[in-house]
DNA sequence: GCGACAG
DNA sequence: ATCTTGTCGC
């Protein structure tokens, strides 16, 4: 598949300042009164990136799963310029130019959205998934593969159990064991999405591997088109 | 001040 | 994220 090629916006952020109060500018945007779609229904589609730090080049790749049967629909990848170097909490600034450029050269229009990362379960409650919601109107989900700023316990060894990440007594996103005895994963809402159906759509997509289906997909075509984009044939 | 820190 | 061999296990 041939991948699109991403821009970095004029206006886009510069210094760690500015990215923040970026954030902090279309925080009270989320939307966070909504339930979502319910799991097994239409799409969902992933979104993962790959980077080349040397020769600033990323690669990122969106792939769409019917839902019910987690059969790919479509894909689509995207390459750029690295946009922003890897600060934790600003890990959107590096990612979404050539994210929304995979999702805009998806052939169908995006399901709900599942992201590599957190949403609101960050230091200023606006991580990736909640900027990518923000910026689409999509509904959107984090699915994070490590802990980040919220304390937790570990969720009791069987798939499905969970344990809340803290910020005092508000729970912001859940510790999910996707397989048995296996380290859990980390979910938070993006946009548009509640709590509990962000975790079944985790559950829903992780029948057989610890990371949803769908992050599984796109991690393997980001790294696919940063290959071809870094060494073409 | 020091360490920790999604990808 | 990425650098990297073999190896244990289903």
């Amino acid at each position: 598949m041939t991948p699109v090629t991403a821009q970095i916006p004029a206006d886009w952020p510069a210094t760690e300042e500015r990215a923040r109060a970026v954030q902090d500018g279309l925080r009270a945007r989320v939307v966070l009164d909504e339930t979502g779609p319910p799991p097994g229904t239409g799409t969902v589609t992933g979104v993962d990136v790959a980077y080349d730090d040397e020769r600033d080049v990323v690669a990122a790749a969106a792939v769409t799963l019917d839902a019910a049967t987690l059969a790919v629909l479509a894909e689509a990848t995207a390459v750029g310029r690295i946009s922003f170097p890897y600060v934790p909490g600003l890990l959107a600034f590096r990612e979404i130019p050539t994210v929304l450029a995979a999702l805009d050269a998806l052939p169908c229009p995006p399901g709900l959205v599942v992201c590599d990362g957190y949403g609101r379960a960050h230091p200023r409650r606006f991580g990736l998934a909640s900027h990518l919601g923000v910026l689409t109107g999509l509904p959107t989900i984090g699915v994070a593969k490590n802990p980040f700023t919220f304390a937790h316990d570990d969720p009791d060894a069987a798939r499905g159990s969970t344990s809340p990440l803290l910020d005092g007594a508000e729970e912001v996103g859940r510790a999910v064991r996707t397989r048995e005895a296996v380290k859990p994963v980390f979910v938070s809402v993006g946009h548009r999405v509640s709590l509990d159906n962000a975790c079944a759509h985790t559950l829903a997509l992780a029948p057989g591997f610890r990371l949803p289906e769908t992050t599984r997909r796109a991690d393997a075509l980001c790294r696919a088109a940063l290959r071809a984009a870094a060494y073409p044939a």
